[in-house]
DNA sequence: TTGGCTGCAAACTTTTTGCAGGGGT
DNA sequence: ACCCCTGCAAAAAGTTTGCAGCCAA
């Protein structure tokens, strides 16, 4: 069984890994990792920028710009709140981070990986997990490959399964 | 092709219909069938929710608490904003209505159809189309009931397909 | 050195809340 | 008649913006 360990931040949301196929719960980047994707995506790597990236990569889920906010101020006494918020914007638009779609919640949440992959809400807990699976990927193009969409050409999928943790499924 | 017209909200989102097997442009509902509708749900049947009710009905797409309203205001000059909001909360509790989930967009959208459908989100319109299709529903189904998840147990599928419309697919 | 980035604070948008009064059942 | 629902307005929550100064390249 793939399944992670899960972490509460403050009393908001719970949220996980889990995959069918590998495990990986988020390692600590090294510093020159974060300068190299920041520089790659042409943007400066000032020490909050390094700090909020290694955040978004390192906090368990999919975290709001309060809670990266949070955890850097952690480390970082005096960061702006608004600073998190531009910085994440110039994120998003530079491809480094994407914003999640999600029903629940006031607050935009923010996932750092890019690579496709699917959510599982729990509908108990609010937890949102990952979930990757090559072989539900390949199932899904084959058959947009197969049938087709009029006047659409897909670019990307997500699933977004809806259910609730059972003790053993 | 089943493609429907594309319909504006002021400036605001472009939502239509899209469905590979049955087209169904929003009927306006009949008033019994709006009673109907909030009377299995246990709600009173207000002017006001009666005319929400509708609204989400009609409303092309997925609307946000202001787009209802405005809708409303225009036929019912004396609704607040706060009540669409305080009925929208109701209707989602009773399961009447769903929210919607999108990653882009500040305000929340609701979607009266609480049937399974997906979700088509085009990068250059911005446009949220539905899109139904029983064979995919199916596809995913026996690929879950087959291979299944562990310690989840799945209740609704929803795919969001990113992409974008082009003249001829 | 220079222009992008930060901090701060104010403004703005969206959503929630409290309460008195009205209308459905 | 009961009490759920509405309107109003204030407040809370979340996000954006403007500007002076700083620092990465």
């Amino acid at each position: 069984m793939a399944y992670s360990p899960i972490f509460a931040e403050n009393n908001s949301y719970l949220v996980s890994t889990y995959s069918d196929h590998v495990h990986t719960l988020p390692t600590p980047p090294r510093p020159d990792q974060l300068r190299e994707r920041l520089a790659q995506a042409g943007l400066r790597a000032t020490r909050q920028r390094l700090l909020i990236l290694e955040s978004l990569l390192v906090l368990p889920g999919h975290p709001t710009a309060e809670q990266v906010h949070r955890r850097v101020a952690g480390l970082e006494a005096s960061i702006s709140l608004g600073t998190v918020y531009k910085a994440l914007d110039s994120f998003v638009e530079a491809g480094l981070t994407r914003r999640v779609a999600s029903a629940e919640g006031a607050s935009r949440r923010y996932d750092a990986d890019c690579t496709e992959h699917h959510h599982l809400f729990c509908t108990d807990t609010q937890e949102i997990i990952d979930y990757c699976d090559p072989q539900l990927d390949a199932l899904i193009r084959e058959f947009f490959a197969a049938k087709g969409l009029q006047n659409f050409q897909p670019h990307s999928f997500s699933l977004h399964i809806t259910g609730n943790k059972v003790s053993n499924g």
